[in-house]
DNA sequence: CTGTTAGCGCTTTCAA
DNA sequence: TTGAAAGCGCTAACAG
């Protein structure tokens, strides 16, 4: 069942089967109408690998995450698929799980599709990834990191504002202890969410005490030793304190109900991201929020600009992040909490 | 860069150079050696589209969900995904939003794209669906609900199990007055689980009262509206409940604890598929596991028998569930919980 | 406005 | 063991 069997059937020629496929306004109405009746009656449905060879393009992007783990980037990938198909993309997606061989099959697998444009969400600038797409002029996206380039963009997040808005949230509350839980510091995302806290501290002149930075995993284990370590310290814990995302915060208010103190009458917790989970927590979770949804549709923006023009200047799109106020924040309280 | 320019290359025919790379035993060793030197050198990579077109077959899979919003499904995805990948297919997914134009497309576009077969993970038996792969003798798999025939096959989970396990740690903990919130029960999948939570009851010769049955939604809003009918009941609150999913029962545990009574002392919660949301909340939650890793295996299992052999019969595959003992159950209490 | 036809890159007979 | 050539279904340039 092709493009023969209605062209034949709608007594015309398979050009004109294919001009009215794509509204092309040089067919007749009257002949378009007849092909549309046969293509019903058939229920004939183009075959797409047939057009991408003849057209070269697949009309498939790619979507490049590390860490699926992370609850972060199933919204994203579903963020990013809907846009996609609203402008008739299909997406293959891929996570790397920080695995050079994984990432080479994934390449590989998105360059047999010959996809039109990638999407590359990692925490890390990937090189290898870098090098096999532009050297097939495949048009990419990055997040965070990474330089602009003919058909390379960026999105980029402005985690300086949310971190502001939360750091001066505490301060609002009397808070003078803020500490900080990071991601691995192995990867610049969670560097530039540290480096930004900092600065954050720097803008309210409130000390940046170097104790009171201390390195999680993006998880909640991390978040939970980290906050352990927080709790020992000999000049006391803080009164606040701000994970580097979702997870880490979940983490750290464990450790602290742990030990018997109270979130957050005794000590105030911010996370970072939003997550989904952040709402269902007891408490529901102050955090910052980074929407998924707009970081996808920057990504496809910027891929779709370098898909219509191909060879053009890549792109860069801000994306905004900002604090979300729930019930894990409290007024300092006005003896430092002590583990019980 | 393409076969062509590989044959001339590799001074060989391009039907070498294809046959090297499906690893044809009858290309001479020295010849096959070259040939992949060049491959190689150059940096090849077949054009999948190409490959399709001739071969016939795309070598990509479809996943249907219904409602991506709930946790059950990005959790399946990315199992179905990793198994699909492990045996060289790509998959597309989509979600149907119950909407039967979302629907639609979402066929169309699969069936544009070739797929080799599609796992439908709805909660309903959708006829659309069913015909128009049927017709294009495209095999499928559908989660619970259906009949086997050649080429459609079925993975039934085994709700009867886990619920019955939690129904006799409830007993064995002397909870008699045990209460189920039920899922939309327009769904069958819902309707599954309510009928396995009744005769769960029978079982341990507990006495199934309806009051103790409510509907909810299979989200967190539906399972606090819920639990707030149940506490209000003239005869008194049952000392236990379950509900038909995890969102459910974190919503049946947030409506408790507003009424100002404890979870697990007064009324113990159990939860069903154990979402990584599970282990997270306050107090953690004792539940049903469904394994979303089990459920993606065994559809991608069954859809491979069919792939295999065109025409053959489908399978039905079985999947376990499993009680999963947390934080959220306790022995009944001495006295009945009264809202405060 | 419509038809003819040469590819798109690969697989696969059939012949050698 | 290798090569030549006929498709796979569609698009687009060219001709009418």
């Amino acid at each position: 069942m092709n493009i023969q069997d209605v062209a034949k059937r709608a007594k015309v020629s398979v050009a004109t089967v294919s001009r009215t496929l794509h509204h092309d306004p040089r067919v007749r109405p009257e002949t378009a109408e007849r092909v549309w009746e046969v293509i019903r009656e058939l229920n004939y449905v183009p075959n797409s690998y047939a057009r991408s060879l003849s057209m070269g393009r697949s009309q498939i992007v790619g979507l490049i995450v590390s860490d699926i783990t992370n609850p972060f980037f199933p919204e994203l990938v579903k963020g990013f698929e809907e846009v996609a198909i609203e402008h008739g993309y299909d997406v293959i997606a891929a996570s790397t799980g920080y695995d050079p061989a994984r990432t080479a099959t994934c390449v590989q697998r998105m360059v047999e599709r010959q996809v039109d444009g990638v999407a590359v969400m990692t925490s890390e600038f990937e090189r290898s990834i870098y090098d096999q797409f532009i050297s097939r002029d495949v048009p990419l996206v990055f997040l965070d990191v990474g330089q602009l380039a003919p058909g390379v963009s960026n999105v980029r997040v402005d985690y300086a504002h949310g971190l502001s808005q939360a750091v001066r949230h505490l301060r609002d509350l009397g808070h003078q202890r803020i500490a900080f839980i990071s991601g691995p510091l192995g990867l610049e995302s969670a560097r530039v969410r540290h480096r930004d806290f900092l600065r954050a501290l720097e803008q309210v002149e409130l000390p940046a005490c170097p104790d009171y930075v201390v390195e999680g995993d993006h998880r909640v284990d991390g978040g939970l030793h980290a906050m352990q370590r927080l709790l020992q310290l000999p000049g006391g814990p803080p009164t606040a304190v701000i994970g580097s995302n979702d997870l880490t915060a979940i983490g750290a208010i464990r450790a602290i109900r742990r030990a018997g103190i109270q979130v957050p009458e005794e000590i105030s917790v911010i996370g970072h991201d939003d997550i989904e989970l952040a709402g269902y927590i007891e408490p529901p979770l102050t955090t910052v929020r980074l929407s998924r949804t707009s970081v996808a549709r920057a990504a496809f923006a910027a891929l779709h600009t370098n898909l219509r023009e191909k060879g053009a200047m890549g792109v860069e799109l801000p994306v905004a992040t900002e604090l979300v106020l729930r019930e894990s924040t409290a007024a300092a309280p006005a003896t430092l909490p002590v583990p019980h």
